[in-house]
DNA sequence: ACTGGTTTTTATCTTAATAAAAAAACCACA
DNA sequence: TGTGGTTTTTTTATTAAGATAAAAACCAGT
């Protein structure tokens, strides 16, 4: 019934980590870089909570953990304080423990693109297969669901929704996008907002010239989702931004492994910059129009290559 | 903190039956009418089993169920058989019971749009307002997550997405159709299926020559949700059927307590036949034109008029 | 009126044993 | 080979109590 050999080794780390922490730490990582902090910035404990929308407890908890990482010191007086720059704190960003949960569901996913899962799963097949908690992957199994990727079959067992793991579904994404993006910019309630979209037009600008053959994949993958989602906020309508999440999520299964060739990255980075330089000029009709041309190229693009 | 005048009696019946075998129940009702069975039709156990994906034991337990509320009887010699003709199924199937969770899920979903449920709530909050089953509310909890109407907070607690329960969430919804129903007929992929296409077109002729007239509220409200639907699959692209999918499953809880004008109904009616006669020509460029009138139209209506 | 530190309260997670239900296998019969 | 009936196996649901972690309230110091 199972091939034991494909079957994935226990992982003990997938149990070590608290999943909120650990989620808060990479957070808060995110918040220190948006809000522009250097070195020395003193950081309030209930500042932050408030910002990430928990309690002071977790904010500690997460604190203390990037302290043993040295990305913050205790202040003299009490307290902490940032103890790195923005450049570091990228680097460090990536090293820092993903939730067990992160990492089941990574593996869940990918498992299933790579053809290791069949498409109907029982949960009793995943805890032998993976042996975790039954409640840690209550929880994966929960979130793949509110992403639409899993759906709970009739009687016992799960099914995979076949938007993930097949050639067409892919087709079909590019499809999507090349409507609802364009759209988005069409809306009428199209309104980009200052700050964001300066962050974003600055970040093309020093790729393009350059900064993108240094860039590691996981950022520039991370820099294009960003910069599809920026503008389907822009539209003020939620539906729209919820599809292009949804859309970026799943693309962190099959193209996390995938190779990034860099003078097509330079071109769609070229390509982004052109959009926001029109959107900069409010001409958001031709904005629209070479969008729809940058997702038409890129799906008939070369395999690997994500808009 | 809470109202505690606002708060939902407790209901007895939301723990008295199998949730699988009262949703199989309805599916099996549903089965009957779409292949067209007549009374006395032979049932299989194993080919229904078969047919709904699920085995056989839960498919004894409904036809139970059936049993007792007249719809199917034993046949000499064993098994049972279709004692009903469709118009009757119609009618019974109203007057079966619903799962509980089914139940309870209305039941959040219209507190919610009514304002009776924060945008925040807790657990806890629920078990005590609603006294169900703990199991019960997780599994209804996982529902709404799934169709994007619910998502888990950090920390503690549940918040329900800006998606439900506000005005702008509704014009927001119309938009997005407006562009992905159009475009589904547009498709390149686009290819309607004869014997759904055929019932559909039936179906809309006669509730257009009067029959709209005496049909009930709810079934009017699903004969809408499923013309749209079917135009959606019928492009081959699963993201688009999973959109209005999740649309009409919304409109749910706005529209199942408005007031439907009779006149404005047949006028919609009117409107759905056009595009599906402009679909039976092939002519699916015009027929996407009309849809977008048609939804123009219907999101300036008056409130209460679905399309 | 802030801050970080601390305590108290509350909510959720974990757990494991048991019960319930679905799936699968088996049977005898047409 | 198909049927319904029955039994066996496997999976999942249900609990309740205790452990854990988040939220909230409360400090004292600046």
């Amino acid at each position: 019934m199972e091939n034991p050999a494909l079957s994935t080794q226990k992982d003990e780390n997938l149990r070590s980590i608290n999943p909120l922490q650990a989620e808060l730490s990479h957070q808060l990582i995110a918040l220190f870089i948006r809000e522009g902090l250097t070195t020395g910035s003193a950081l309030s404990e209930r500042e932050l909570a408030e910002k990430l929308s928990v309690s002071r407890s977790p904010i500690r908890a997460a604190l203390k953990l990037l302290e043993h990482f040295q990305v913050v010191e205790p202040r003299p007086g009490g307290g902490m304080r940032l103890a790195m720059d923005s450049p570091a704190l990228m680097r460090v960003e990536m090293t820092l423990p993903e939730s067990p949960q992160d990492q089941l569901y990574v593996q869940i996913g990918q498992d299933r693109v790579q053809g290791q899962l069949e498409e109907h799963v029982t949960e009793a097949d995943l805890l032998r297969r993976y042996d975790v908690p039954k409640a840690l992957l209550t929880k994966v199994l929960t979130q793949l669901v509110s992403e639409g990727l899993l759906q709970k079959a009739q009687g016992k067992g799960w099914l995979f929704t076949r938007l993930i793991g097949c050639v067409e579904s892919n087709k079909d994404s590019y499809e999507l996008r090349r409507i609802i993006e364009p759209a988005a910019i069409r809306s009428a309630g199209f309104q980009p907002e200052p700050e964001r979209f300066q962050a974003c037009l600055a970040m093309h600008k020093q790729l393009v010239d350059g900064l993108v053959f240094e860039t590691p994949h996981h950022a520039l993958l991370n820099i294009n989702a960003g910069f599809h989602q920026m503008l389907a906020d822009f539209s003020g309508n939620r539906y729209f931004s919820e599809i292009i999440r949804q859309h970026n999520r799943m693309r962190r299964f099959t193209e996390s492994g995938a190779v990034l060739y860099p003078e097509r990255m330079l071109q769609s980075c070229q390509e982004h910059l052109d959009i926001l330089e029109q959107i900069e000029a409010r001409d958001f009709e031709w904005a629209a129009t070479l969008m729809e041309r940058h997702l038409g190229i890129s799906s008939k693009g070369q395999l690997g290559v994500p808009e």
